[in-house]
DNA sequence: GCCATTTACTGACGCGGGTTAGCTAAGCAC
DNA sequence: GTGCTTAGCTAACCCGCGTCAGTAAATGGC
């Protein structure tokens, strides 16, 4: 029996005291004095009632939904193999929380007009965009609207505050220790086609550590990837046929499954033969064999950071135009001393175990 | 410059027509006549000015939101290591989207009131609920008010349609395949405390599955595993010290891929000393070493069953009380015959490797 | 040619809560 | 006692849209 939910006039009614008054009370209004007993007289009659405002009206009066919308701008299937996502969510939940207010997800609205209809339909007040894509149009539309938005994945030709992990910085690092164990010839596997922004800096952070070597670039030791393991395990195939090297830096730990699954086929072996740093640092690396070597990412405050910059944007304060997140190499297993100096990997099955 | 939005005065104005219309015109009422020329005078004006309705005036006015809720009922932790919840959480949002509703996603609110909050403030029509615990009495009462709900994942003692895989079935058909291969020795770890349905069900179905083919259940055979690799690992390593078996069904392959790791540890190999088969078919289980044969679990169809089961229930349709989706067994390599019969695995190292 | 429909449209109210201007009574200085 | 402030409360309007009852003109039957 769901009869109709008590209004803040049954309230008032049972207070004996005004709507106004009510409304008052129930949103703490300091600047408005309110004896302390009519407070909690009020305050009696809401809980004897059970009453809870009603949210579209107080989002009608207010002009305000305190909501929040979360735009997914990936396609399904790479939303699938998002082993971070739900972290992320969670922490721009969690955000969202204790400022009081909710999420609305919107999974890559596929019809035109899709972030209008969000924002000026006054659902939501204002939006973080997951994985923009850099030459979305109607986004910068919006965005010179001058709604509150917040990118997460840096789009770097929208003029919007953003958030990210310092994919150069965090790519840098992991093709530092191999450096550092003395591999020369460095293989990579980028996580997406290098539109992506994050692709693109997390390659640029890998000739960042060559260059700071003293190491060449070569661009036929650089195979693409995108998203799924299956994608890894052909970029790996591809790049074992093509040319020896001792390392490879793969940008996503999920492709980096899918490299270790070629590299075993070809009868290879982690890390006696090939070393392999990932790029995530999803739960399950930890458990891959040999355990993955990775650049951990804090998906949780990737997702409470950019929460947390909207709302401020919200509330009308200035806010960072780019705010990068640190990364956090974690050494495990699969890195191991560059084995043999002349002879790299070859379908080989040669012994490369002489430990230092 | 986010000047004040146009409202449906303003269309109304330059469409030379009443505000009423416009309403009409707008919601498409078939039942109110309006001429083809000022429904299209309507529309021009519409879209010359860029009005989008106010969603909170509409939803005020109306007396429903055209919005979903998805409470997810799980902690953090589990939510994080949760590979399957972005494909779920995307066939909610496709379903709700092809009926003109958004979803709502409220993490574990944590709030006691959390649910009521959500549904008495009108700002959701109906609730997703993933993970329900069977005690949990708020939701028992929130149930009770009648209000359109949908658990995902069964809740045995409350009264709601719920949907789920077919937990019983699909792990039946695992612990088959296993008997089928010759494996009459089958532990298994469960996904989670049996508190949980799943993990019960799973466990029912492992035991469906003994007792028809005629071998006994040994209770000592059964480890406990809770979300996380981790416990798959520590589970795995007990029943590796406790007693012999050829063959162990891991109720989720996330635990799978940490009992794998614990397998390696005891220098057993897989499925030569020991056979695996997993459940839920997470996009990483292919590339397991070796890839994980396993209980696929339509993930995507469950999110999008759920809504459509909610949104017939706002409707006021009948739904049925239960509705269970089918699991498919993916043979991968992780099974294999039965080696040897009387030596099942020890910490041995004896090779067990006498194909058919 | 008159009444009964039907067609095409509008006026006005209501959804429920936020908020401003204002009202009353009490307190206080003198 | 008078004038002035302040505390404590309320009437009334507004947010923007949905919708019903109703009006005026066009249509149809005979």
């Amino acid at each position: 029996m769901a009869r109709s939910r008590p209004t803040s006039i049954d309230v008032a009614r049972l207070a004996g005291v005004s709507r106004t008054t009510v409304s008052f009370v129930l949103n703490a209004r300091e600047d408005m004095a309110i004896s302390p007993a009519t407070r909690d007289r009020v305050l009696d009659a809401a809980s004897v009632l059970g009453y809870q405002p009603n949210a579209p009206a107080s989002q009608l009066a207010r002009g305000a939904s305190l909501t929040i919308g979360l735009v997914l701008r990936q396609d399904p299937g790479q939303v699938a193999s998002d082993a971070l996502l739900p972290q992320t969510v969670q922490g721009l939940g969690d955000a969202a929380r204790e400022a009081g207010y909710q999420v609305l997800v919107e999974s890559l609205p596929p019809v035109p007009g899709g972030y209008r209809r969000l924002l000026q339909s006054r659902r939501v007040d204002g939006l973080v965009v997951s994985g923009p894509l850099a030459d979305d149009a109607e986004l910068r539309r919006v965005l010179d609207d001058g709604f509150p938005m917040v990118l997460q994945g840096h789009a770097a030709r929208l003029n919007s505050p953003s958030v990210d992990v310092d994919n150069v910085a965090g790519a840098r690092a992991a093709v530092r220790h191999l450096i550092d164990q003395g591999h020369t010839s460095i293989a990579m596997i980028t996580n997406a086609h290098l539109t992506y922004t994050s692709a693109a800096e997390r390659l640029a952070g890998y000739q960042l550590a060559l260059t700071e070597a003293g190491l060449e670039f070569d661009p036929r030791l650089i195979a693409e990837g995108a998203f799924v393991a299956q994608s890894g395990f052909e970029a790996m195939a591809m790049l074992l046929e093509r040319r020896p090297f001792t390392a490879v830096f793969v940008a996503s730990d999920v492709l980096a499954l899918g490299a270790m699954g070629a590299i075993r086929a070809n009868r290879l072996r982690i890390p006696a033969d090939v070393s392999l740093v990932g790029f995530d640092d999803i739960p399950l690396a930890a458990y891959f064999d040999p355990p993955l070597t990775t650049v951990s990412i804090p998906a949780y405050d990737l997702g409470k950071t950019a929460g947390n910059l909207l709302l401020a944007q919200i509330r009308g304060e200035p806010v960072p135009q780019r705010t990068l997140l640190d990364t956090d190499l974690k050494v495990r297993e699969s890195v191991g001393p560059v084995a043999d100096r002349q002879s790299p990997p070859r379908k080989a099955d040669k012994t490369a175990s002489e430990r230092s």
